[in-house]
DNA sequence: GCATGATCATGC
DNA sequence: GCATGATCATGC
């Protein structure tokens, strides 16, 4: 019995215990059966690792894995950025939302702290060339404590999931609700999907789950404490990042920029406000990682005379061919628009001096980001008639596609078997004009 | 003045 | 070298 090899109850033993999958794969460290080895199937090493290595069969129960360690089990993949760091494969799925009982729950109570409040996190390194028994644990366990690692961010993102789903809004919950904990999809998607019913709306909701993101598993990874130099004790994130905007606001753009080190603005550099923003944050670039770790999206919006943007708002270019692989759910684009916006807003006053205006956090709407999805699907369905042919800024309120490149010689293949220039989707100015107006 | 097309500086 | 965030330039 593999079981006997460790003490159940004891959080050091298991650890002890997990620590012996260090640096090694899962067929190194035991003996699997043949036709488990053979078998292949996603999110399959998790399951064998509980099974064959800690000796319990996978559960799906609602208490934690070790229930009388209180510690729950988790297997996640890292791979290498191009710095050669540790960063996470993708998010931590922790455990399904259950709409008609959050209501009811407290943070002390919820069914997320019962069952996730302690967990053992295992790190593979992911290889796609790699059958998963093969994939090696490149780190030491890590023993997570949610009372402890940023207790109070993610406290508030439990709460304002909850809440959504008090007001009757389980359909419109977005990653971009929250900073560290996010409600991401989960289950089978697509048209043979069951929708969820929720208590307080008719309107049926995608299943969903908690997890933690990406960019916050990243984090966790590179050992950093959260509670570093952005944060000031007992503030929220949006809290913590009004007050570093504080001193500025009003500020003309040379008043700024003197009292940043005579930062000044070099012919041409289209970045200026993006780089004054960042370094009003703090030295970049680690204050603007604490953002990037709640994968907050920073825009810079510049405002006119007459209140509204100069200019329309860009995303990363997209490849023709690939977006005929995409749906909507998984593209690039739904990706960023579910995130939460920090706009840092200027104001070019009448004077025709510009100024730090406000800074704003800000959703996209559910309704509005329906309208995107409509001209993703609309350019996607062009790209494969005419890709020269899509759809521009007079043709929704939200969003359009327009070029987007270094110079007209970045090309990209079109299903038409033309090479043609780089585009991207932008939001409209005039629909982040209305959204800043609200404000 | 707006919609659209074209391009820039920067950082990695 | 290229992706990125952002602005410049032009035609109507």
């Amino acid at each position: 019995m593999r079981e006997e090899l460790y003490d159940n109850t004891s959080i050091d033993s298991i650890y002890d215990f997990a620590k012996g999958l260090t640096g090694k794969s899962l067929l190194e460290t035991i003996g699997l059966p043949e036709k488990v080895v053979n078998k292949l199937s996603r999110g399959a090493l998790g399951n064998m690792v509980e099974e064959y290595y800690f000796g319990f069969k996978p559960n799906s129960e609602h208490r934690p894995d070790f229930p009388l360690a209180n510690l729950e089990l988790k297997i996640t993949g890292v791979k290498r950025n191009s710095r050669k760091e540790f960063v996470a494969k993708e998010r931590l799925v922790l455990t399904m939302i259950n709409f008609k009982e959050i209501v009811n729950e407290t943070w002390e109570t919820s069914s997320l702290l019962f069952k996730c409040r302690l967990l053992l996190i295992l790190f593979y390194l992911y290889d796609r060339e790699q059958a998963d028994v093969d994939r090696r644990f490149v780190l030491d366990p890590m023993i997570y404590d949610m009372l402890k690692h940023d207790a109070e961010i993610i406290e508030q993102d439990w709460r304002a999931i909850q809440s959504k789903i008090i007001d009757g809004k389980a359909h419109e919950l977005s990653e971009g609700d929250t900073f560290y904990l996010g409600a991401c999809r989960k289950g089978r998607g697509g048209p043979a999907e069951v929708l969820q019913q929720q208590p307080f709306s008719d309107n049926p909701a995608k299943s969903r789950a908690f997890s933690f993101k990406q960019t916050y598993l990243t984090q966790l990874i590179k050992g950093h404490e959260a509670d570093g130099f952005l944060f000031r004790p007992g503030l929220t994130l949006e809290e913590s990042t009004k007050l570093k905007f504080d001193p500025f606001i009003g500020k003309t753009i040379d008043e700024i920029s003197l009292k940043l080190n005579h930062f000044k603005r070099d012919l041409n550099h289209k970045g200026f406000n993006r780089e004054l923003a960042e370094r009003m944050l703090g030295a970049k670039p680690q204050d603007v990682a604490e953002l990037a770790k709640a994968d907050i999206e920073m825009k810079t919006v510049r405002l006119k005379a007459n209140g509204k943007p100069k200019e329309s708002m860009s995303f990363p270019s997209f490849k023709y061919l690939d977006i005929q692989n995409e749906v909507w759910e998984e593209s690039k684009f739904a990706e960023r628009i579910e995130r939460k916006f920090l706009f840092v807003v200027f104001q070019i006053g009448a004077d025709n001096v510009e100024r730090l205006s406000k800074i704003a956090f800000w959703n996209m709407p559910y309704a509005d980001r329906l309208e995107a999805q409509r001209v993703w699907e609309d350019t996607k369905k062009r790209v494969a008639l005419d890709a020269t042919n899509l759809p521009g800024m007079s043709e929704s309120t939200v969003a359009h596609v327009r070029p987007k490149a270094h110079n007209s010689m970045h090309r990209n293949l079109s299903p038409q078997g033309e090479m043609l220039v780089n585009k991207c989707f932008w939001l409209n100015s005039g629909y982040i004009g209305r959204i800043l107006q609200e404000y």
